[in-house]
DNA sequence: ATCATCGTGCGAGAATTATCGAACGATTTG
DNA sequence: CAAATCGTTCGATAATTCTCGCACGATGAT
């Protein structure tokens, strides 16, 4: 039951800010965790179906090096959550103003 | 009295977050914006004295268009202040977060 | 055991951004 | 007017980042 694949994830007082907001600013990181703020934890793949493989682990990767979202193994696939707690323990506030403050800037995107 | 260079900037509404964040995640910018919530307006020589004025200027015109400053021409310099109330009104709380957030996590940086 | 599926690491190429010197126009000073 | 100073633009180079195909090890199903 040892899980295959370990992942290293920054310590709470190690979340540096200029990462955490350079791994936000990317539309395509954005709207992932949008929707891990929705769902709570979610299967990888549904961050980006139509993505390919290695771009889905090349942005999962950077948001959980800046330590946005935790990321663990569970059989072949990975869920990954945010990390709301750790968050607003080190920058009260901030994620909840990006989230707000996203979905009133880019309200439609369900088209794509 | 004229001002000779006039400077482009984006609305309140087209202020879009992915390009916020990108402006503030350059640990150079982050310093600045923060010099410039701490005073009011000041010449933009101030936010980084010992850079190249080329360097100066692709900064403070990235923090133009992303919508987080405003730049005016007084003689020849250029004064530069924070868009704080467009930046609240547009994001609620965001400028606050992240300037509380890199005020605790980069205490230290008087010696520069 | 065999095979399909999944995420990851590697590598290459494209795209974006950062840095900075040099030339230019505009402004202030002498 | 002439000289000094300022910010901007342009151009080139370096540094990051993004995208994606491919091979690989691990896992689950047959």
């Amino acid at each position: 039951m040892t899980p295959a694949r370990v992942y290293e994830h920054p310590e709470t007082e190690e979340i540096a800010i200029p990462r955490v907001l350079f791994a936000l600013s990317e539309p395509l990181r954005l709207s992932m965790v949008r929707m891990l703020a929705e769902h709570g934890e979610v299967d990888s793949v549904e961050l980006g179906p139509d993505l390919p493989r290695s771009t889905l682990t090349h942005h999962t990767s950077l948001l959980r090096e800046s330590g946005v979202v935790f990321v663990r193994a569970e059989g072949r696939k990975c869920l990954i959550r945010l990390r709301r707690d750790d968050l607003d323990a080190r920058f009260p506030g901030l994620i909840g103003a990006v989230l707000d403050g996203y979905q009133e800037a880019a309200p439609a995107r369900e088209d794509a």
